[in-house]
DNA sequence: CGCTTTTGACCAGCGC
DNA sequence: GCGCTGGTCAAAAGCG
């Protein structure tokens, strides 16, 4: 049956956003406005208001891979990027970019150049027609040569030293196309890995031994054991270490020296720091832990979205200020498992599935679910980290660098009662993640917006790969699920990139395997 | 029969 | 202290 992945949440409620989550918002530039105002007439909930806090940070993460040139107005910063690109590609072509500044003098040296190219750049400024026409043509024409060759030599150096940019550029996506292959090649090993284990656990163990990178992803899967957590990831600080390891008793039961009575079948930190004051540290840590919470906002009439894992709804609430009961599950898949959710529909908009997740899951996890749990788990130690600020510049400027697309926004918030990172997939028109007429499943790709972590995205972004293909998604919902893995990673993370340029570009994509596809999707029927 | 969902009650935190 | 709200519990009901 697997019905505890079901949601029966009333959909023809209205629902409300949770707990000021923050945003991860698919419109360009629209993070300069309310990532929340749908619609402009209504008024913001207080819960919104927050929102406009500074600690609020947004960071923007392409879903739109296509490259069309139809998209709405794009800011200058994403113009610039649409330049960047296009030249890239002209040069290629014969580089009509290239070839419009030099043939505006006539004096190119690349052949094969349109010198009729009008290329806007009004280089001829001065002398105009009405000037030639006055007296005195001869010292004007000896004056305006002069000022030809001045400018020739301008252009020319400014010519130069374009093209060593975009021999600058194209090194640079040769490297990254090369990261990609060689990230593809790992993918092909890993899964096949994976195929020969039906363990994840055994998954695990096998690749930490493996790249240097590889074991973070592993690590971030939920498989937060503390045997693992020690064992694994010796580079995490002892309250990291803390945080990836839930209450998990040595017997496999969770609630650490806790009784499991039937009032406390999930872990709940405060209880546990009552009856443990010499770990009040740790627990409050663990508590926080579980506050961190990562929000999905997807556009979907789906009763629900699969995520890989098992659920037990445990109560509804009506939320204040909103007719949508808040649903709550519990994670099913093994006893005491901390992992819960909240499910709600937008008030603002009744086809937005609102998603909240919180909690590190304390068991193998099928490979439908782990990189959701990888993403609640990361984004959970970034939020607490305290590695946002800087993650909000770096990937900002990481996509306006290369993402010549409109976007979806990701943010994160601090201010919110827990720390929220929310991502946003319901507002690109063009997101094919939004079904006008939904599946009766929504499948959904995660991504780690930690760039703090940096291992664990260049894990993760492989993974999603592999994930989606899976899952069989379409070419599109592939490159997008790239496209979102690599643009939520560090700038500097060029292999990631490159899978997403790849997909963009090339559109070639490591569709290795179906192994990854498992009967979670598709066992998880809501009642 | 076992599991899940429903739903009212209970509890804790917070603001006034 | 009181009320509000979010979150959780647990008995009852539903379902396969």
């Amino acid at each position: 049956m697997a019905k505890g992945s079901g949601l029966s949440i009333d959909t023809d409620r209205i629902g409300f956003f949770l707990h000021h989550p923050t945003v991860i918002n698919s419109f360009p530039d629209n993070r300069y406005h309310h990532h929340h105002c749908h619609h402009p007439k209504l008024k913001l909930e207080p819960m919104e208001a927050t929102h406009e806090v500074p600690n609020t940070i947004q960071f923007p993460v392409n879903l739109n891979c296509t490259t069309t040139h139809d998209d709405p107005p794009l800011s200058d910063d994403k113009r610039r990027v649409l330049g960047e690109m296009d030249f890239f590609a002209d040069k290629k072509q014969g580089g009509s970019s290239h070839a419009a500044a030099a043939s505006v003098h006539g004096d190119s040296d690349e052949k094969g150049l349109d010198v009729n190219v009008n290329t806007g750049l009004r280089l001829l400024t001065v002398n105009t027609s009405s000037d030639r026409s006055t007296v005195d043509e001869g010292n004007s024409q000896n004056f305006e040569n002069k000022r030809a060759k001045t400018e020739l030599a301008v252009v020319q150096a400014e010519l130069e030293r374009m093209n060593a940019e975009n021999q600058r550029l194209r090194e640079a996506l040769n490297q990254a196309k090369t990261n990609y292959n060689s990230l593809q090649m790992h993918l092909i090993s890993l899964n096949h890995k994976s195929d020969t284990s039906t363990n994840p656990e055994e998954n695990h163990r096998t690749v930490v031994n493996g790249d240097q990178t590889v074991p973070r992803q592993f690590m971030d899967l939920g498989l937060a054991s503390a045997a693992f957590a020690d064992e694994d990831e010796p580079t995490l600080s002892s309250s990291e270490e803390r945080l990836r390891s839930p209450p998990v008793s040595n017997n496999g039961r969770g609630e650490d020296s806790i009784p499991e009575n039937g009032s406390n079948q999930g872990w709940d930190p405060n209880k546990v720091a009552r009856l443990n004051p010499t770990r009040n540290v740790d627990q409050a840590t663990e508590a926080t832990m579980r506050k961190a919470r990562v929000s999905v906002r997807a556009r979907s009439e789906a009763p629900m979205i699969t995520d890989g894992c098992q659920w037990r709804k445990y109560g509804q609430k009506m939320a204040k200020g909103n007719p949508c009961p808040r649903a709550y599950y519990r994670c099913t898949m093994a006893a005491g498992c901390p992992v819960r959710k909240q499910v709600q529909r937008c008030a603002e908009d009744r086809t937005i599935l609102i998603t909240t997740y919180e909690g590190t899951h304390n068991h193998p996890l099928p490979p439908a679910a782990i990189s959701m749990a990888s993403t609640t788990s990361s984004a959970a130690r970034m939020l607490l980290s305290g590695s946002m600020p800087s993650s909000d510049g770096l990937i900002h400027h990481h996509h306006q660098n290369f993402l010549p697309c409109p976007s979806t926004m990701a943010t994160i918030s601090a201010s919110a009662p827990f720390p929220t990172v929310t991502l946003d997939l319901t507002q690109n028109p063009n997101n094919p993640l939004q079904f006008q007429r939904p599946p009766p499943q929504f499948h959904l790709p995660f991504l780690s917006p930690n760039a703090a972590l940096l291992p664990h995205i260049f894990s993760q972004a492989i993974h999603n790969q592999s994930k989606f293909s899976g899952l069989q998604m379409s070419s599109q919902q592939n490159s997008v699920a790239e496209t979102v893995n690599a643009l939520t990673a560090d700038p500097s993370f060029t292999a990631a990139l490159a899978a997403a340029i790849g997909s963009l570009i090339g559109g070639g994509q490591p569709n290795n395997n179906g192994s990854m596809s498992n009967g979670n999707n598709n066992s998880n029927d809501s009642k």
